[in-house]
DNA sequence: TAATATAGGACTAATATAGTCCTATATTAA
DNA sequence: TTAATATAGGACTATATTAGTCCTATATTA
């Protein structure tokens, strides 16, 4: 359904807090509280930031997790890539996939640009843009693709 | 997943094929055997296409489907949207939803752009273009993003 | 040693997707 | 008029994915 998981919408929510409270330490209740997404869940998101790289985790009390890295430095592409896998909009645009079928390879590479426009477009987001408020009607976007035959 | 679903994946093989056979008339059997997709599944689709109007249905012997616009102007969104409806990348991007929790619906007004710029691609492209096949590693892809605050 | 917090994984329930099939209706041609 | 052909509409089942919860282990602090 071109849908991401709720739970990447959670950890760019969860991020963001932590984003936002620049390198503090926060624990799973606290982040919880904070952000109404029940406990179970938080501790679940963040278990795969931490094996990611992208918050750091200390155990024990006193502990708690924080950003690993600048909110400048995190693209909301490596975040998605986080929790669900690198983007492929079709099975063709995965790179391991290998299609048995000519006509629908033909269209294989015409994904894969489309693929390609679209991770540019999320890499080009990082935790920095997603912490500032975007309340109404974005300005004006541009976005010119080359590389299709016309 | 950010995927799309293998019905829209087979309606874009379909409606390639018969954009290249420029508004010939085709039977689902015959689609089903050119493509390699299973009659049943051909039928589903077709019946889907034909409702959205993105193809021409006709009944009875001598009947089949046929493009009801021209290959430049059907865009891979509106393929898109006839199956799987409008792109929407996280329920806060539906245009319908509405958010209960203050921190998260800070976040919703990006996605809201991260959207926007996602069915820009989608909508730039169109079965014209998918009918030239783009084998090998795509030239240069240009994307970008005016309209969040940075 | 007790309290606190994360790590890892298992498990269930809910949801979405894929694929198939049946019956009805329209059109053509013998 | 009837038989053959083709789409329309919807129901149904199986599979896969996602969401959410919970249990036990491990690390840290006081």
């Amino acid at each position: 359904m071109l849908r991401l998981s709720k739970l990447t919408d959670y950890a760019t929510v969860l991020l963001t807090y932590m984003a936002k409270t620049n390198g503090q330490l926060h624990t799973a209740m606290e982040l919880s509280e904070v952000t109404a997404i029940h406990l179970p869940t938080v501790s679940k998101v963040l278990k795969v930031l931490s094996k990611e790289g992208l918050v750091y985790a200390i155990r024990g009390s006193k502990g708690g997790y924080q950003l690993a890295q600048a909110p400048e430095s995190i693209t909301v592409a490596r975040v998605i890539g986080a929790l669900e896998g690198p983007v492929a909009i079709t099975q063709c645009s995965s790179p391991t996939h290998h299609c048995e079928q000519a006509l629908a390879c033909e269209i294989k590479g015409n994904w894969g640009v489309i693929n390609r426009a679209i991770v540019d477009v999320l890499e080009s987001i990082t935790l920095a843009d997603m912490m500032v408020p975007q309340k109404h009607s974005p300005k004006e976007i541009q976005v010119s693709m080359q590389g299709l035959n016309r």
